[in-house]
DNA sequence: AAAAACTTAGACCGATCAGTCAATATTATT
DNA sequence: AATAATATTGACTGATCGGTCTAAGTTTTT
């Protein structure tokens, strides 16, 4: 079978801190030293166990997007009116990027760095913000179906609009001192959501 | 009076050049190398004229914030509805950032690269997040004024999602193949302007 | 014509980048 | 106990980073 000594440090943690690393800095700011500072191990360790830089930063993309959507659904089909879920999932995302150090969404961190030349990356960004949309839209449909949410409305080009309200919020949390634009905006998101 | 050679290059449209290059690639990612091939100027020149590195980023900054809002004030104070001006204002941007390879927002590229711990950056930052915010609410409320909004609405609220709104579209348009996302938003949001 | 004030190009600098590799240490199997 | 297989450390590499500075060229004034 496999000899010779285990790991000494957890594969899984490891790659939440480089998370973490990519999620504040981006990837290109985000120097392999940091990066091994923040995991605690050693270079030849990282690169034995996630290849170079690159692929360690898909593998925390990954993550990131599976973790956080994971969560998000787990908002939204908890207990209760799904369109309270909704409202309440806003809410919070809004307190949640007003936090002094937010680092808003890790897509939007890491934008810049790779435009679509990197298909490999670009696929799982795609991807998240397509699951991302679809919960929103099921969501939508389900509040919609048990009469929480008016039948004039399209829950599809409603989750849409959810979509890029819910990531400008994350990307302007970066950036703004006070909340109030952030309250603001989510206020007149949840009156779209009472309107007939 | 003042000697020698003036300058062999134009440094408005120097610092334009070096605004698409940070635009595209954010300011880490942008190289000395590739920002003076943009340019079309010699390291020297670009150290004597505009600094260092960071220092000519504030200036394209600054220059990016001035002509977009430039723009964006223009088109709200065309002649005509105001309320058709916002409209049209939102489908023209989500066209925009639809087209392939375009950059989304300065900021977005940039917002990594610099938290908060550069002051005059995030300065300049918040001062053109902010005339935006104050450009879309005084004109929802001119539109208000003109009984083409209805007075049910809270236009500083509303100008604040909108904020929000199109940062996210700037954002995701940098990545979604298909533009049907940013067009169900986009329609989403004309809706919520019609609405009583 | 001569010199002063300015420009330009590019050689050069130390630092840091991502990535490699050899040497050592550790553990599981035989 | 001996050996095979793995992990860890940190020195090392070439390339590139942002930034400086010297040398040469150009244009204006004197």
């Amino acid at each position: 079978m496999t000899r010779g000594p285990s790991k000494q440090f957890d594969a899984e943690i490891a790659l939440s801190k480089a998370m973490d690393v990519f999620w504040e800095h981006g990837y290109e700011a985000a120097s392999l030293s940091q990066l091994l500072k923040q995991m605690g191990i050693g270079k030849k360790s990282l690169y034995d166990t996630f290849g170079n830089k690159q692929s360690l930063f898909l593998k925390a993309l990954e993550h990131y997007a599976h973790t956080t959507l994971r969560d998000i659904k787990e908002r939204l089909s908890a207990e209760g009116s799904t369109l309270t879920n909704i409202k309440q999932l806003l809410l919070d995302w809004q307190t949640m990027h007003s936090r002094p150090g937010s680092c808003g969404c890790m897509l939007g961190t890491n934008i810049a760095d790779f435009n679509t030349d990197d298909e490999a990356i670009a696929k799982v960004m795609r991807g998240y913000l397509r699951q991302l949309e679809d919960t929103f839209s099921s969501a939508l449909t389900r509040a919609q179906k048990a009469g929480e949410l008016s039948p004039n409305k399209n829950p599809r080009d409603l989750a849409r609009l959810l979509l890029c309200t819910t990531q400008g919020i994350a990307l302007l949390g970066r950036v703004m001192e006070d909340d109030t634009t952030l309250q603001g905006a989510v206020q007149s998101a949840l009156l779209l959501l009472e309107e007939e």
